[in-house]
DNA sequence: TGTACATCAGTGAACGCGCGTTCACTGATGTAC
DNA sequence: TGTACATCAGTGAACGCGCGTTCACTGATGTAC
């Protein structure tokens, strides 16, 4: 993107305005943590970052491009558990596997619940950009589901009714919306613990094809 | 509530007042089906339904007060779905009977997307009022599916490393959740009917504890 | 090694729109006799 | 069966706050010689 190179005015970017670009950003993830979107203000963004409103239009043309460029750069991190499918789940480690993809994934969702939440209301209510955003960091993971599905299911693992795609987004819908419950949850009595042990056996189930039968680890 | 029956200004409501006070809310559902949240004006609600903005304030405080009491009728209709577990899945007709839990699950889902969807965004947020409309919608389904599994583990067809109400908030998380994604499921080529099956194995194999094996139905 | 100039960066202060909100009023409906 | 009065219901018009946004300016930093 070109405009990452020149401020509203056509000024050039130095370290020092990226610097001040990075403290809004900042300061706009911590007052969405805060708060929630609909109180989302940019003189409190500047507030927060230490600034001036019209320092604010210097580096983004409203409150939208700041979520999105959140949006954009929570989502890069959402690469790194890739490497949790870098093999199959078949094996007699696939428990541990299941168990290591959850716990990346429940932190992976914790450090960016606040701005996941945002750009995916914004993509579910149609804006393109958010929308494009979503998948972008979805899609690699959900594609290396979908494949160890396929897998599971020529080795005659997997229910051949399941459809690989549709299971592996089904599975990552479970692991974002059920974040979203954790706090009920516990005072239902659940643990963390038990409950990454659930969902692991629920993706170990769903991917895999078998139950974990006996705790091991 | 008391406040159903008494105007802003302590008028009595009438029928004909009920009639004013409902065209309001199925302008704020008409809204929001076409914008988001965010966008939501009183002033854009009234006109949708017909009306003034000294009106809305006759019957709601703010904007969030029509939010909620949609919020709750929509979660009212969610009950309907417990009917879908007044016997347990561990028979031959197990399969049908997951299927039609999905089916009505989407239609509803279907129904009151948008409404839900603030609720959800606004539970998340931390507000204890659509917090708990949501926990009243959803726990009967939770705590019907989880008593499911407790069955199903009891008879030793699901893994006890599953825990009974964490398993259960996990597929209704997955349910809510998906169709979220229906539309980019529908780019990548999965059809609804593969994805209501793929989501009815899911929770078979997950609350009934086995695979469909051969498509019946 | 200092000075002048160019460019980068930040902001105070104001403007004005949009929207929430209210008040004092008009109109509609019901009921008593 | 009509008239008067009480109560229910709706709203025009205005007020004013809060916020987004901009402009003209000051200050900071870098560089040429």
């Amino acid at each position: 993107m070109a405009e990452n190179l020149l401020a509203a005015d056509g000024r050039v970017i130095g370290s020092r305005a990226q610097a001040t670009r990075k403290r809004l950003l900042d300061a706009t993830a911590k007052l969405l943590r805060r708060h929630g979107v609909l109180e989302l203000k940019v003189v409190d963004i500047t507030r927060e970052a230490g600034t001036s409103p019209a320092t604010f239009y210097q580096y983004f043309a409203d409150v939208d491009a700041v979520l999105l460029a959140l949006s954009r750069s929570a989502g890069e991190n959402e690469q790194a558990l890739l490497a949790l499918f870098s093999s199959d789940w078949f094996g007699p480690d696939g428990p541990a596997k299941a168990r290591a993809f959850v716990d990346a994934y429940m932190g992976y969702w914790h450090d960016h619940q606040a701005v996941l939440r945002i750009r995916n209301l914004k993509a579910e209510e149609g804006d393109t950009a958010f929308r494009r955003s979503r998948t972008r960091a979805a899609l690699p993971v959900i594609d290396a589901m979908a494949g160890m599905v396929e897998r599971g299911q020529a080795a005659g693992r997997i229910d051949d009714a399941l459809e690989p795609f549709a299971t592996a987004a089904a599975m990552v819908a479970m692991l974002e919306r059920l974040l979203a419950y954790q706090k009920e949850l516990g005072q239902r009595g659940t643990t963390r613990e038990s409950l990454r042990e659930t969902l692991a056996g629920i993706l170990y189930q769903t991917l895999a094809g078998s139950a974990f039968e006996l705790d091991e680890d």
